[in-house]
DNA sequence: TGGAGTTAGTGAAAAAATTCATTATCGCTG
DNA sequence: CAGCGATAATGAATTTTTTCACTAACTCCA
């Protein structure tokens, strides 16, 4: 385990730059500086260094950074040199979407199965995956090895599946429900909340008026 | 215009202690305090009270805050006292999906108009809206006076359809696309990258193995 | 009406994150 | 192979954000 904490905006940065530098490989692009990767992803170059300086020396001085070795180490970094298989609470609309996400997949992200409690969609196919009854969870964490759960459906039943999949052996919660769940230290928490982004927006818009 | 820089970790509290609000007021809950709504969502009471600080004194001294009040001036101060006008672009699954989330209608933001390229699409609908063609973008932007634009196509459409939008006058953009985005100053922009989130809840996940 | 108990507001201290500026290396050129 | 230009690494300074701790003000109760 590494010994620091690292801050949360320097790995959602890590996750960007990694990003980038994928585009930079399909474009052929064989070395790049901190100050380019700065300018390409709207940060500044320090930063950059800072970011990977939390990890190690990556880079060449007076060179740079070779471009696919340091993809592979962030990727490394990221958890993301292997495959995480996760579950989908929530089949509406949101949880749809998220089956159907390419996104996730293309970054090593199986979803191995969709819940949902409606059954008149219990049945129904997204894709590859066919809709399962939340009944199932249990049995379907423990079959696919499942290590991470997506919570995707309505705020008064977020905390009851959260519980449930946290029962069932899952070690990470990324939540879409915009309510704050309880969970053990040792659970990785993560909450999206789609209005909050834009709230923040209408934020902005409102101070210039 | 607020004199004083917000910080967005501020913003976004406030957007969620509103949420918390909200759900205390269909509870019937009258009076609060910072510590309770501390709790309530997660963060210390002199994060709340140093929050709201910002904006002015909402409460009241040994009795705490008026629910429904606070309520009504959190909204206020974001910018959802009033409704905002948005269109998407692109219907995609991640497109479609925002669309049809309810989330965005009960906040106050106006979901007018959804836009893709793809023909075959083109004129399906999406609950009350019809999907449009992108061609039609800038005289929709005028006739329903959108102010705000969401960005869901992929990648690497998405500078060119966010210029577009700033052409036809959209003031604010919010990005889910993976790509960083060019916008002249004065215009609000703000990204959500969903792998992003699931990365950083890997990058968590592999640092205790 | 006064004292006890709460709790908001707030300046100061601490912690965290970012930026700056210096140093150390590298590759290249003559 | 020495010197120059470029750029990563990094410690220091700065800025930002959070936490602490104190003060002010309200309610309730005797």
């Amino acid at each position: 385990m590494k010994a620091f904490k690292i801050p949360e905006a320097t790995v959602m940065r890590l996750s960007i730059y990694s990003r980038y530098l994928h585009q930079l490989m399909e474009e052929g692009e064989d070395t790049i500086s901190s100050g380019e990767i700065a300018n390409g992803v709207g940060v500044s170059s320090a930063q950059v260094r800072k970011d990977l300086a939390y990890f190690g020396e990556f880079g060449t001085r007076g060179v740079g950074y070779k471009v696919s070795e340091l993809y592979c180490q962030l990727m490394k970094i990221l958890g993301l040199d292997h495959r995480w298989n996760t579950i989908i609470v929530g089949a509406g609309k949101l949880g749809s979407a998220l089956a159907l996400y390419q996104g996730f997949s293309d970054r090593g992200f199986n979803i191995c199965a969709i819940l949902d409690v409606n059954p008149d969609i219990i049945g129904n196919t997204l894709g590859e995956l066919e809709i399962k009854s939340l009944q199932e969870l249990a049995a379907l964490v423990l079959q696919h090895e499942i290590q991470i759960g997506v919570i995707a459906v309505p705020a008064a039943h977020a905390q009851d599946v959260t519980d449930q999949l946290l029962e069932a052996g899952v070690k990470a919660i990324l939540n879409f429900s915009p309510r704050v769940l309880k969970v053990p230290p040792d659970i990785v928490l993560r909450n999206v909340d789609l209005s909050v982004n834009l709230e923040i927006l209408s934020f902005n818009l409102a101070l210039n008026r």
